[in-house]
DNA sequence: AACGATTTAATCGTGCGCGATATAACTTCA
DNA sequence: TGAAGTTATATCGCGCACGATTAAATCGTT
């Protein structure tokens, strides 16, 4: 004979396994591509969220500080210091809105620029290491864009 | 008349698109579950990792930190800071294991054991905030778990 | 028994990610 | 015009996440 309690207890623990989890699965798959990017982007002396934003200017630039937190979703907390290192690596340049001074205009160096082609690489790099077929990641990317958006 | 370097750029702009890119909708979707989970588990008193290191020993205690490093695929760099955190907020205990004192145990104590009727509420609350049918999470959580293992 | 190799956890430094707060610039409207 | 409210960025503190390194315990081989 089972009690109510017990029940309820074998509830939890079937409910709260790990591998039941979509927050540990998305949790660990994204440490796991920053660990796959890692070593591709070394090479470019970039940190993963500095690609990101990198990305974001190669698609159009200059770009406010704070465009760049609407298209990254990030708060200017964390932004402004990533700019900051991107700045004194020498990739972009910061300066203010003379229109609205309260805006910091982001605009791309020629050094910056350059390295767009690099990108490129990197880009068909994880798409090697991560050898699975296209269709598949276009799936999985669309169904991350509208999850919890 | 387009030239071959103007073909070449076209191509870098297409690919680098941040729309295109998994890491950036994986990055984002993290994030954004991240927020999500935060007012939840600020209940509990708990972070998304410590949430998830409890998830790990409600599942089974006690587990040694590798066990645990093992299940969350965490470096111990990461780990040992977070579980003397919550040894501190009095839900853990550390000890040496007698047998091989390389090994630190992990167990929870009673306060830690009685959380997990609350996680099962925030695991509830999530699901409702997701506001995505039951076979759609459980298919992305499958992806994820064959993404880059 | 002893010594080199391996295993386990901890420590340190760097770079996020964000909430809370601050500051300066702009806008509104009485 | 000028005081109050709003907006754009910056600053600070905390907690990850990890690579590199260290220290201690154990194992393996002779």
């Amino acid at each position: 004979m089972t009690s109510d309690a017990d029940k309820a207890l074998d509830k939890a623990v079937e409910v709260l396994r790990l591998d039941r989890q979509l927050c540990f699965a998305l949790y660990s798959a994204a440490n796991r591509v920053t660990r796959l990017y890692r070593p591709l982007l070394d090479a470019l002396g970039l940190t993963y969220p500095q690609y990101l934003a990198m990305l974001v200017l190669w698609e159009h630039s200059p770009r406010t500080v704070g465009e760049m937190g609407q298209a990254l979703d990030l708060e200017s907390s964390t932004l402004t210091p990533l700019l900051k290192r991107l700045e004194s690596a020498g990739l972009i340049a910061r300066s203010r809105d003379p229109d609205d001074e309260r805006r910091v205009i982001i605009s791309l160096t020629d050094a910056g620029d350059a390295m767009r082609d690099q990108a490129l690489g990197v880009a068909e790099q994880f798409f090697c290491k991560l050898d699975t077929p296209m269709p598949e990641l276009v799936d999985l990317r669309e169904r991350l864009k509208r999850l919890a958006v």
